[in-house]
RNA sequence: GUGGGCGUAGCGUAGAGGUUAACGCGUCAGGUUGUGGCCCUGAAGAUCGAGGGUUCGAUCCCCUCCGUCCACCCCA
């Protein structure tokens, strides 16, 4: 469990930095973020949905069992420990086998169904970062649990298309897939299978591997070996039962009801365990890089009962808000500081505070962001950190003011002149003026 | 987990086996008496990612580690 410790000059040679595949969000990026909970507050809420918050971590088997003990996710990514208990618990890896936890834990089988469920959250992943792939990502995650209808399918596609587009994200478009159910994809698999074991010598050893562990994936390989052998291999959407083939075309006419541009993937593999049926992913239309998929979910009617509860149907999607972030940028999305303050009052009140204090006490009581400026700074130095705070307004109180009980308000962004006015007088003044721009 | 590129002040970059490592942005201070944005001047700020090796000498060459980026794998 314990690897040995590398020694301390190893890990941080000369300073701390965060670890490997993390990363600070600094204050200049905070208005994306901003951004990005708005907005999934506002489309979840457009949907119906509330939301829910798991813990960070959770019993390892909640994973083991949820996502599928052969996955990379767990298999290899998880990050998995004992607490000073017995318990061996994982961080979040992935979001819906908490929240299906959550869902019988608590019963909400009683609940009016489907239950419509939202969380954004913290994921963990050992895994080698790249660009838009890190240890520690941030997920946006919606769940709808209880309905085998295609319609719900059509809307939590729904969801992350509004939310893009709210966002400014351009040029992405929907990857929409089946996997079929249990039955009927085992005899897929078989019948792939066949298709390929006269040619296995020719494979590339990725997709030997594949052959034994995930036959699917088969379909899915960027080898140029393999790509020959593709075109001519039977295609699981062209090989759908009944049911699931009706299915898939009922969400298609819903997407397409809705405006929503999608392709159909008939490789669309994904890698977890649970997913039956209805498979997607958005991707940039125009980024052809690896890490390009922004969000992407399926239907996992069987995965309730894998967890040990009554058979429910369910379906959602995870979308990570690092990737969504990266690709509003890349669509030209700019967002600037901003303005930390109204106000920002100049003063020289090395001695007596008191005045100052009060009076950025007074704007702030009537709703003013005010910032105070350092004390034996020059009036210079003052008014540029005013400018560079973005406040509308500077107030000066020097001396002559301090002996007068009046502060001099000089407007930083228009062309009202200097004007000197009490002190008492400023907050409602300045809260009038603040308004009106 | 596999293969490869990169790592010089807070940020973006230049540089060369050999005296005090350069530039832009940013920061701080000034440009006379208490007034920002533009401009000008100056200052601070870099054990040249870390450790080890080769060499008379390494920031530059070699090895290891750390970080990052790209591809694979996988995924959001």
């Amino acid at each position: 469990m314990h690897p040995p410790s590398r020694t301390t000059a190893s890990i941080m040679p000369t300073r701390f930095q965060a670890p490997r595949g993390t990363q600070d969000v600094l204050p200049q990026m905070q208005p994306y973020w901003d951004a990005v909970l708005k907005a999934v507050e506002a489309v979840t809420a457009l949907h119906g949905f509330r939301r829910i918050d798991t813990p960070v971590f959770e019993y390892a088997e909640v994973f083991e069992k949820g996502s599928g003990d052969t996955t990379d996710v767990v298999e290899k990514e998880m990050y998995t420990f004992y607490d000073r208990g017995e318990e061996r618990l994982a961080l979040t890896p992935e979001a819906t086998p908490a929240v299906c936890r959550a869902y019988l834990e608590h019963g909400m089988a009683s609940w009016p169904q489907p239950v419509r469920l939202y969380t954004t959250k913290a994921m963990f992943r050992y895994d080698r970062p790249q660009r838009g792939r890190y240890r520690q990502h941030t997920q946006f995650d919606c769940e709808v649990i209880g309905s085998p209808d295609p319609l719900v399918d059509a809307e939590v596609i729904a969801i992350l298309w509004r939310l893009y587009a709210m966002l400014g994200i351009k040029n992405v478009v929907v990857r929409l897939g089946s996997l079929d159910d249990p039955g009927p994809r085992q005899a897929y698999i078989e019948r792939l299978k066949d298709y390929y074991l006269p040619h296995l010598a020719d494979l590339s050893d990725d997709s030997r591997r594949r052959f034994d562990r995930n036959p699917l994936r088969l379909l899915d390989s960027k080898d140029e070996r393999d790509q020959a052998l593709k075109d001519g291999a039977p295609k699981l959407v062209e090989s759908l039962s009944p049911e699931a083939a009706a299915h898939h075309k009922t969400v298609q006419e819903a997407l397409k009801a809705a405006g929503i541009s999608y392709e159909i993937d008939p490789l669309l593999v994904r890698g977890l365990d649970y997913y039956n049926r209805t498979v997607f992913e958005i991707v940039p239309v125009d980024d052809e890089r690896a890490q390009g998929t922004i969000g992407a979910g399926g239907r996992y009617d069987g995965l309730m009962e894998i967890l040990g509860g009554p058979p429910t149907p369910g379906i959602g999607f995870g979308s990570g808000i690092e990737r969504i972030i990266l690709e509003m940028r890349r669509s030209g999305v700019e967002m600037g500081p901003g303005a930390v303050a109204d106000v920002y009052i100049v003063h020289r009140a090395e001695g007596d505070a008191g005045p100052v204090f009060r009076l950025a006490a007074s704007l702030r009581d009537a709703g003013l962001a005010a910032v105070v400026g350092e004390s034996g700074r020059s009036f210079k130095a003052q008014l540029r950190a005013a400018d560079a705070s973005g406040a509308a307004f500077a107030v000066i109180i020097g001396d002559d003011e301090l002996v007068a009980g009046s502060a001099v308000v000089k407007d930083l962004r228009g062309e009202a002149p200097q004007q000197s006015v009490g002190i008492d007088a400023l907050a409602s003044l300045l809260a009038e003026r603040v308004r009106r721009n």
